[in-house]
DNA sequence: TGCCAGGCCCTCTTTAGGGCCTT
């Protein structure tokens, strides 16, 4: 059975890939990740990784990470094996986390390696906390939950950070809304699996 | 060279279609 943890200790992730599916040929190139602890930042990762092939212009335009930098990188299994050490014993969070999970699982696998924490998805949380919100990017996330701009946007530490300190303000809401004063991680992965109509009595119901 | 995904969620829905979000 799965040890319960706080919602405010985790480690949250974000990849920047060559595309969008590694079934079709995409690779990992670079690995942000924080890990929290209390609510506070306690540590970094950040790795860039060659994956073995040049990438798109499109991509090296979205990330700014380009081919001249990827040389002489790591590959990406020498990466992962490092980076699974740092998620040991902890669940993880990232912004729309089907997508991250995914090549999560993609390339510890061939990195012989793999993970059994849980992941959540703080899109689909924000989805419920900030209803209001004009659209649930991360970057309109940010400026609206009024959480800092760390470094540049789509690369991978600094859109770990920004998305770590999202969770944060999301929890921090939750409390002081709802007078709940400690919330669990599960707690927060069921918010994310109920409808966005009855998040409202969810949290309600937290509080009793 | 250019192509490709997939889970969630809304609605003009549920025997479906299309937008959102990630790179």
């Amino acid at each position: 059975m799965q040890k319960r943890t706080l919602a405010d200790s985790v480690v949250v992730l974000d990849f920047e890939t060559t595309g969008l599916s590694p079934q079709y040929g995409d690779r990992a190139i670079e690995i942000g990740a924080v890990l929290v602890e209390e609510g506070r930042i306690v540590d970094r990762f950040q790795k860039l990784m060659n994956p073995g092939f040049r990438i798109s212009s499109f991509i090296e335009a979205y990330t700014g990470i380009t081919n001249e930098m990827l040389k002489g990188e790591a590959c990406c299994e020498e990466v992962m094996a490092q980076f699974s050490e740092f998620i040991a014993g902890h669940n993880i969070v990232a912004h729309n986390a089907s997508f991250d999970k995914r090549f999560l699982d993609f390339e510890l696998k061939r990195a012989n390696r793999s993970y059994e924490g849980v992941c959540c998805c703080s899109l689909l949380v924000s989805r419920r906390i900030y209803q209001d919100s004009p659209n649930h990017k991360l970057q309109t996330l940010v400026s609206h939950a009024g959480v800092p701009t760390i470094g540049s946007f789509h690369r991978a530490l600094a859109d770990a950070e920004m998305t770590a300190h999202l969770w944060l303000a999301m929890i921090d809401r939750i409390r002081k809304q709802y007078g709940i004063p400690t919330v669990f991680f599960d707690q927060l992965s069921e918010l994310s699996r109920v409808d966005k109509l009855y998040a409202h009595r969810y949290l309600t119901s937290l509080a009793d």
